[in-house]
DNA sequence: CGAGTATGGTTTCCAAGTCAACTATTATTT
DNA sequence: AAATAATAGTTGACTTGGAAACCATACTCG
């Protein structure tokens, strides 16, 4: 009989759980935002931009945790939405530039809001000792084990 | 002077320290899995299918989180690996049943050992009590907010 | 029974990312 | 100064998933 060679369950994981939150928190954001006519991606493109309120390109990919090319082609669909420019950079005949839009900078506390009401409506019901005890852990992983970029995907 | 309309951090949330730690955890794994020619999207299909040892790939879909279509393109691409088959149920002439081959039930093992290391590399340095903790506020929020399905994406 | 409906699966089209090749500039070497 | 290397950004091919349209088969109930 070759019964099984004992493979642990998925759920024995807690990157399973965490990976199952985490979507499900995303998720609802995400629902929300587009709801606005943006994408996540787009949002935090968006809020990197508030201070300072220009940024390179490839400055927005390090930050995002995404590639140059994944940036050129979500600041177009901003430009298309009129919610960002790109300007050419005086200094360097290489370098682009993108700010917001007045619309752009007007539309980024209205997600903001958007944020704060989807984080509370996850974990408002947490005792705030858990709460806590939540951010502690989960800084102590990025902490420990020196993770960096890649918010994003 | 129209000052920043008190718009909160990102990493003021704790969504978004979730969705960071988890997103290193799952691109960890995925580069493990992925060593094996398999991704980890097929990796938990095939983990499906160990027990029971056949499924019809509305029923994957369901428990995978994903649509039907979904499911039929990834099992395209493990046929295509020779990990997986395809059979038309004799019961019903619409439905069909997916089975592992001897090379994917054999995989399996191998992929559940990178599942556990993966877990390990990114929780074993908590302490025990973390460890606990952080599975019971996960779990927590799950049963609280009843959110079901969608575990991959 | 037969018309209409429901279900299972596949297919097509689209969105959004990566990767690698490419273009245009700027820096560095020698 | 010219040649070479590095950097910034864009583009194109490809991947993977969702949504909706589309068969085909199975139910349901007048």
């Amino acid at each position: 009989m070759p019964s099984a060679p004992s493979v642990s369950d998925l759920t024995a994981h807690l990157g399973y759980w965490l990976r199952y939150v985490s979507n499900h928190v995303s998720q609802a954001f995400a629902r929300k935002v587009e709801a606005h006519g943006v994408t996540v991606a787009e949002w935090v493109l968006m809020r990197q931009l508030l201070e300072p309120d220009s940024l390179a390109p490839s400055r927005l990919a390090e930050r995002m945790g995404m590639t140059r090319g994944a940036v050129t082609k979500l600041a177009d669909r901003l430009i298309a939405k009129s919610l960002l420019t790109r300007a050419a950079d005086p200094e360097d005949g290489r370098a682009q530039t993108l700010s917001l839009t007045r619309a752009g900078r007007a539309l980024v506390p209205k997600l903001a809001a958007l944020a704060d009401a989807n984080d509370a409506e996850f974990f408002a019901s947490l005792a705030p000792k858990d709460r806590a005890a939540l951010l502690r852990i989960l800084k102590g992983i990025v902490a420990t084990r020196g993770l960096k970029s890649l918010p994003v995907d």
